[in-house]
DNA sequence: ATAGTAAACGCAACTTTGTTGCAATACTCT
DNA sequence: AGAGTATTGCAACAAAGTTGCGTTTACTAT
């Protein structure tokens, strides 16, 4: 993992007021220099070969993480959360594509999710989220 | 419930030549009463009073059905599975909206999702999953 | 630099959601 | 009604996530 990552990272993390511990710099950086949504269990694997940490950090890192907007969720049909690095270029309002073969996700960064149709009575739209599925490069 | 959702139930059920049990009867006739997507748990508690159903047979029963496509499977935010029965004006490419109050899911019927956006070489679009979030008229 | 302090962490135990193996039961067919 | 097999129920297991609590770490004030 390239050095700036983990100083941009750093660097993000002070600028909140909280503390910026190891595991909170080393997970973001990790999740910033990714292109794809990545799962809790990848984020572990990856950081276990030098000084680990624990799975219940990481559920509080990755928590705060999204709480101060650094990162999103995604739930796709493995019901399994995967995390993505917020780029200023899509704060929210985007679509993801999932792979019904191999399950990765990644973030269509280009396309605005869009909905004009109707609600019923009483009922308010807030935010949109769209998901396309099929297969990826690798698995079509 | 009224009693012709049971009738259509075991009827539809018979169609498929497979049996007829008790179970897949109650279990479909109250989905096809119920007009939103209901988690495992609501089944479970719904039919907890009269002659209760393991757990076990029915993660079995609903899988069936999704199997034989009398219903489908919806996961929202909180990981949980929500399940519909199909209608026939609405087999497959239609939107939920997700109330992010209360968290309960309903089908909009009448939205056809689409998605003509461009896609990274390679990747091959299949299904498109909309999903609107925002206050139902009770939590709104 | 050092000490004090509150915020994070790590561990263990627990909960929820879903799955698997197998013996007992209940549909359906004749 | 009886036979045979598809389903069911139970118990045990597994994965994903949460909670409580004592210990460590990062920041702050001296």
């Amino acid at each position: 993992m390239a050095i700036n990552f983990q100083e941009q990272a750093e660097a993000m993390i002070r600028r909140t007021g909280d503390r910026a511990t190891s595991g909170r710099v080393r997970i973001l950086a990790l999740l910033l220099a990714e292109h794809r949504a990545v799962t809790h269990h990848e984020i572990e694997d990856r950081l276990s070969g030098e000084h680990r940490l624990d799975r219940v950090t990481l559920y509080r890192v990755l928590e705060w993480l999204n709480e101060k907007c650094f990162v999103h969720r995604v739930v796709s049909d493995d019901r399994v959360w995967r995390f993505r690095a917020n780029v200023e270029t899509h704060p929210h309002h985007h679509a993801h594509f999932e792979c019904t073969r191999c399950t990765q996700v990644i973030c269509l960064d280009d396309l605005k999710a869009k909905y004009d149709g109707p609600l019923p009575a009483g009922y308010r739209s807030h935010e949109i989220e769209l998901t396309v599925k099929g297969l990826c490069a690798e698995c079509g």
